[in-house]
DNA sequence: ACGCACTTGTGAAGCCTTGCACAAAGTCGT
DNA sequence: ACGACTTTGTGCAAGGCTTCACAAGTGCGT
C-alpha cells in the first residue's frame, strides 16, 4: 500500500481533533506574511507542545525539511486536504431560536470550507420568516437537499426536546453527520457521526477545577473532620 | 488520608468531562419520577459504556447498591458536590455580538448552577444598550465584579481579534476559568484555565470522517494511483 | 569541500484510558 | 433461613496517546 493511503488511513482521532488548530494558526501566519515556520513556532501558536505537532503532522506525511521548518502555504494545503477541505461541504442549520440565528449569521463558515445552504426549522410558523439573505424553510425540504444540494452535515440548534426528533428526521434523509447543540444525547444509527457542543457542560468542567483550587486551601482541616465523620 | 478526600484529589480528567453528562441524564430520569436506576441504564442514556460509568463513578465514592443500581437523586446530589455546584458560580459574558445575545439568552445557565451576572462588551458605543432584562455594562467594571461579586468565570464571545485583549482584562482582574468562544488560542498564565468551543473545528472534525467514508469506496483506484506516482 | 548549527521525523518508554471479567454484596421469593 | 438472581466495584490486561531523546537530513559560512 503507498505510504499516503497508509498515512490516510490511519490519522489517530487526538491528531485530527488538533488539526484543524494548526490550519487555524498557519492561516494566521499567512495573513501576516510568513511563509516558513518551525514546529516550535507553530506548536506554540496552536497552543501545543513541539513534539506532539511534529508526531500529528507526520502522520500525514513528510512535508517539513529538517534544519529549515515548514512552509506555511504548502502545509495548509496538506492539512485541507487530509481534513478534506478542498471541496466546499453543505451544512444546513436547524432551529432558529438565538443561538441557530447567531449561527446562520457567523461568518466563520464560508472562509473554513463550508456553505450554509439552507436554515430549517421544525415550526411551521418560522417558515418563510427572513433571516439575514435568507428566509426559514420547513423540514420537509431536507429530503431533496440531500438529493440534488449534496447536503451531508447537519447542525441542530433546537432545544433539548425537538433535538431527536430532527435528529431522526435528519438521518432518514441521509445526513450522516451531525453537530449538537442541543443538551441531550442522541440516538442515531452506528453509521451516522455525531459531535456534541454544550457550553454548560464546559461551565461546569471550569466549576470542577474552579472549586478544587479555592478548596485546596481549607484542605487540612477538610481532611480531619472527614475522617472524624468515618 | 481518608478515602472521600483521596477520591475527590485524583478524578481523571477524562471522568470529570464526563460527570455534566451523567448529572444531565440524571436530572432526566427525576423529572420523568424515575427514582432508581442501574449502570447499564444510565450509561446508555448517557451515550456511554457501563463499564465506563460504573468506574467514572468509583471516583466520587460507592454510592451505589449491588444487585440493586442507584437512586437517581443521591446520585445526581454527589455528581453536583463533586463537580462543584452546590453553589451558583457568577459567570460574566463578554462580547455582545450574535453569539453573546445568544448565550445572554440560554435559559440552561440558571438550571445549571451558573449565574450571569453582567454582560460586558468592549466597545463604548453598545454601553448601556439593553439585551433581554440587562444592559450592556463597560469593561472597566470587571475589577468591581471579581471583588464585590465574587466573579470567577469568564465567557468570551468577541470575535478573533479581540479575545485576547479581553483575555488579558480578565485575567489581570483576577478571573482565572475562561470559555473561549472566539476562534483562537489565547495566551493567558498557568494558573488560567481556558477551554475552548468552536464549531468550524467540530465542522472540521465532521467533514474528515465524511470525507475518508466516501473516499473508500475510490480506495484501490487511489492506492493504485498513488503507487504509480511513486 | 567540510564542519557547524539547526530542525525534522520517529523509535521507545511512560502514562492515561478503556474494556473485560468476576468476586463481593445486595434483594426477593419461597 | 436460604438459595437464586441481580448488579456494583475493581484488579488486570490491552490499547492509545504523550513525551523524551536522538539519528538523520538540510542549509550556511568559511
Amino acid at each position: 500500500m503507498s505510504a499516503v493511503v497508509a498515512a490516510r488511513r490511519g490519522i489517530p482521532d487526538a491528531s485530527v481533533a488538533r488539526l484543524p488548530g494548526y490550519l487555524q494558526a498557519l492561516t494566521n501566519l499567512a495573513e501576516r506574511g510568513i511563509s516558513s515556520v518551525s514546529s516550535e513556532e507553530l506548536a506554540s501558536a496552536a497552543g501545543v507542545s513541539s513534539a506532539k505537532l511534529r508526531k500529528d503532522l507526520s502522520h500525514l506525511g513528510s512535508y517539513g525539511v529538517r534544519g529549515v521548518g515548514y512552509e506555511v502555504d504548502r502545509l495548509a494545503y496538506e492539512i485541507s486536504t487530509a481534513l478534506g477541505l478542498t471541496q466546499d461541504w453543505p451544512v444546513a442549520i436547524v432551529g432558529m431560536g438565538n443561538l441557530g440565528r447567531a449561527l446562520a449569521a457567523y461568518s466563520g463558515f464560508a472562509t473554513r470550507g463550508f456553505n450554509v445552504i439552507a436554515l430549517l426549522d421544525h415550526d411551521d410558523a418560522l417558515v418563510g420568516t427572513p433571516v439575514g439573505e435568507r428566509s426559514i424553510r420547513p423540514m420537509g425540504d431536507v429530503e431533496a437537499l440531500v438529493r440534488t444540494d449534496g447536503l451531508a452535515i447537519g447542525v441542530i440548534a433546537t432545544p433539548a426536546d425537538s433535538a431527536q426528533d430532527v435528529a431522526d428526521r435528519l438521518v432518514k434523509a441521509g445526513v450522516r453527520s451531525i453537530l449538537n447543540f442541543a443538551p441531550c444525547v442522541l440516538d442515531v444509527p452506528d453509521d451516522v457521526m455525531v459531535r456534541k457542543v454544550d457550553m454548560s457542560t464546559e461551565l461546569q468542567i471550569l466549576a470542577f477545577h474552579e472549586q478544587r483550587r479555592t478548596g485546596e486551601l481549607d484542605l487540612v482541616t477538610k481532611t480531619e473532620v472527614e475522617e472524624v465523620a468515618l
